[in-house]
DNA sequence: ATGAAAGCGCTAACAC
DNA sequence: GTGTTAGCGCTTTCAT
C-alpha cells in the first residue's frame, strides 16, 4: 500500500505539500504541485479514507435503518434516498434490523463510534427514549413523526390518511370495511389505523383486521380469510398494492365482483396496482426518502411533512 | 469523545488491557476485565470504527454497484445480498452509477482507499480492463458472466434464457415474435438476446425489438408501437414484468385477446406478474445475490451459475 | 510557500 | 498477566 509518505519522498517534498495538493490547498507553487501530481499518477495512489475519516470524525455516510430486505416500502423509500444523496457525494449504506432491538442499536452506535454522520429511521424497533442519547453523536431523520426535538422528520401524516381513506370507502357507501397491516399492535401504525377506523366506523367487527400482511401471497391468503367471512365485507383497505393484488385475485377466483360486490383500495402507488387498475393511497415514499436525505445533508432537524393522495381507478 | 486512553486511564490499566478485553482476548485477569468493563459501561464508550478499520485494513463493508437506483431487477440482487451480509455482520453500501464510467471509478477506488473490502457488479459502465487491476485491492464479483480469473461470478447464463425464452414461444407456435431491453447494444445482454433471437427465429424484422424499456409505462408506450404494427407480433417477450404489465393493459385496452391473440412472456417473476397471470422467467436475482455475497465474504473468484426457470401462466 | 511534528483512536509486537 | 511503544495514513497547527 504506498501512502502519502512514499509520495512525498519521491517527489522530493514534504508530507503536508502533497496533502495541500491533495486537498486543493492554495499556497503550492506551480512546480511542486505538478511533480507531487505527477507522482500520484506514476504510482497510482488514492488517499486512504479510513485514516481521513479517523481524523476528520466525519465520513459522508449515511445509515438507514429497515425492518426487513424485502419490503417494497422501503424501496420506494430508498430510492428516494439515493436520489439526493449521489447528487451530494454521500454513501448509503442500508441497514436491516428485523425489528430486532440489539441489531438497531448496533447500528445507532455506528453514529457513535463515527462510522456514520447520520442515520434515517424508517421504521423503529426500539423506544424513542433508549434512540435519543444517540442524537448527540450525529443527525437523526426519522420517517415517522415524533416531537422529540433531537430528530428530524420527513413523515407522511398516517392518521389522517387512514381517516381520508376510510371517509373515502365509506362516501362510495360502504359501511362494512376490513383492513390489513403489516405488523400488530405493537407498531404506531397500527395504532393509529386502529383509531382512525373507530372515527369513521366504530368497532371493528370480528375478523376484519388482519395483521401480518406484506406480499402478494398474503394478499390472497387474507382474501380467502376476509371473503370467508359469513358477514364478508364491502371493501377492504390494504397495506399496500402488493397485498391489494393478492386480495383482488383470490376475490375473482371466487367470482365476485370488482368494484361491485367488493371494493379493494390499496396503498404506495406500486406498478401492481397500476397493471391491475387497483385505487390506492400514494403516501410519496421517494419523496419521503428524498426528504430526509436532505434534511440529514443539512442537519437540520426540521419536520417536513409530505403530502399523500388518493388515486382513484376501477377496484373503487 | 471519550476514547481508550480515558478508559485505561480512569481504570488504572494499560490501553494494551482494555483492548485486549474489547477484543475478549486471554490472559487479563477477572478483576482488570471487571474494572474495565465496568468503566466502558459508565462512560458509554464505544470503540471508533474508524481507527479500527484503519490499523485492520479491513472494514466488513461491501459495495454494491448499479446503475439505476429504480430498478426493481437490481432490488432483488439487493435483497439477496442483503439476506446473507447481515448473517455475517458485514455492511452494504449500495453505489448507483447512473452507467456513468467515471462515476463506477470512484467506487472501484474505495476498494483501494481500504474503505471497501469487495465490490459487487450488478452491471457495468466500464470496460474490464479497467476494472480488473482494481481486483488486486479486494474482492471483485460480477452478476454477469466473465472469463476473466480476477473476478468471481454469481451468474445466470443470459444466452441460454434467451434461446430457451424463444423456443418456449416458438413451440407454442409463435413466429411473429417481438422483444424490448432495458439498454441498446452497448449491453451485452442486448447483445445476447439479439444472437438468441437470430438463432431460433432469424432477421428481426422492422420495429419488432424496443429497447429502453424499463418501468411499466414503458411497458405501454411499447405496446402501443409493436401493436401499431401492419404486421404486428403475436407474441412479446419483454424484459421485466412491470413493462410485460404495461404491454399487457395496453393490449387488453385495444381489446386484444391474451393469449389467444397476443401472448406476452415477461421476466423476473415480479408481484405485478404474478397479480396478472403473466408468464415469466425467472432469473432468481434474489439467489443471485446471496450467492454473490457469500462469495465476497469467502473471497471467492469461483464462477457460479445459478439456473432459471419459466413460470408458464396465462399470458403465453 | 514549505516543512516538522503532534496528533486522530486504535492494535499488536515486544518486553517484563 | 500486564504495560510500553511503535505504528496505521492522514491533517493541521505552528514555525520559518
Amino acid at each position: 500500500m504506498t501512502n502519502i509518505n512514499d509520495i512525498a519522498k519521491k517527489a522530493g517534498v514534504s508530507v503536508t505539500t502533497v496533502s495541500r495538493v491533495l486537498n486543493n490547498h492554495k499556497y503550492v507553487s506551480h512546480e511542486k504541485r505538478m511533480a507531487v501530481q505527477k507522482v500520484i499518477e506514476e504510482m497510482n495512489y488514492t488517499p486512504n479514507k479510513n485514516a481521513i475519516d479517523l481524523i476528520r470524525g466525519e465520513t459522508k455516510t449515511i445509515g438507514v435503518i429497515i425492518p426487513y430486505n424485502n419490503n417494497s416500502s422501503f424501496d420506494q423509500i430508498l430510492h428516494g434516498i439515493l436520489n439526493k444523496s449521489i447528487e451530494h457525494d454521500y454513501s448509503v449504506i442500508v441497514l436491516p434490523t428485523k425489528y430486532k432491538k440489539d441489531k438497531e442499536l448496533t447500528y445507532f452506535s455506528m453514529l457513535k463510534n463515527k462510522f456514520l454522520d447520520g442515520i434515517i429511521l424508517t421504521s423503529r424497533a426500539n423506544e424513542w427514549e433508549t434512540i435519543l442519547p444517540f442524537a448527540k453523536y450525529g443527525t437523526i431523520i426519522s420517517c415517522e413523526y415524533t416531537q422529540h426535538p433531537e430528530v428530524g422528520c420527513a413523515y407522511v401524516d398516517r392518521y389522517h390518511s387512514f381517516l381520508e381513506a376510510f371517509h373515502f370507502l365509506k362516501m362510495k357507501g360502504h359501511s362494512k370495511v376490513a383492513f390489513t397491516t403489516a405488523r400488530g399492535v405493537e407498531s404506531n401504525s397500527t395504532l393509529k389505523i386502529i383509531k382512525a377506523y373507530n372515527e369513521v366506523f366504530g368497532e371493528i367487527p370480528q375478523g376484519y383486521y388482519l395483521s401480518h400482511c406484506s406480499t402478494f401471497s398474503d394478499g390472497e391468503k387474507a382474501g380467502k380469510k376476509l371473503l370467508s367471512l359469513d358477514d364478508y365485507p364491502s371493501a377492504i383497505y390494504a397495506n399496500g398494492d402488493e397485498v391489494a393484488g393478492g386480495i383482488y385475485k383470490y376475490a375473482i377466483s371466487k367470482k365476485i365482483e370488482i368494484p361491485h360486490q367488493l371494493s379493494i383500495l390499496g396503498q404506495e402507488n406500486q406498478p401492481i396496482g397500476e397493471g391491475m387498475n387497483i385505487s390506492t393511497v400514494d403516501h410519496q415514499l421517494v419523496k419521503v426518502g428524498e426528504n430526509a436525505c436532505n434534511l440529514i445533508i443539512k442537519k437540520s432537524k426540521q419536520k417536513l411533512k409530505i403530502p399523500y393522495k388518493i388515486i382513484q381507478r376501477e377496484s373503487t
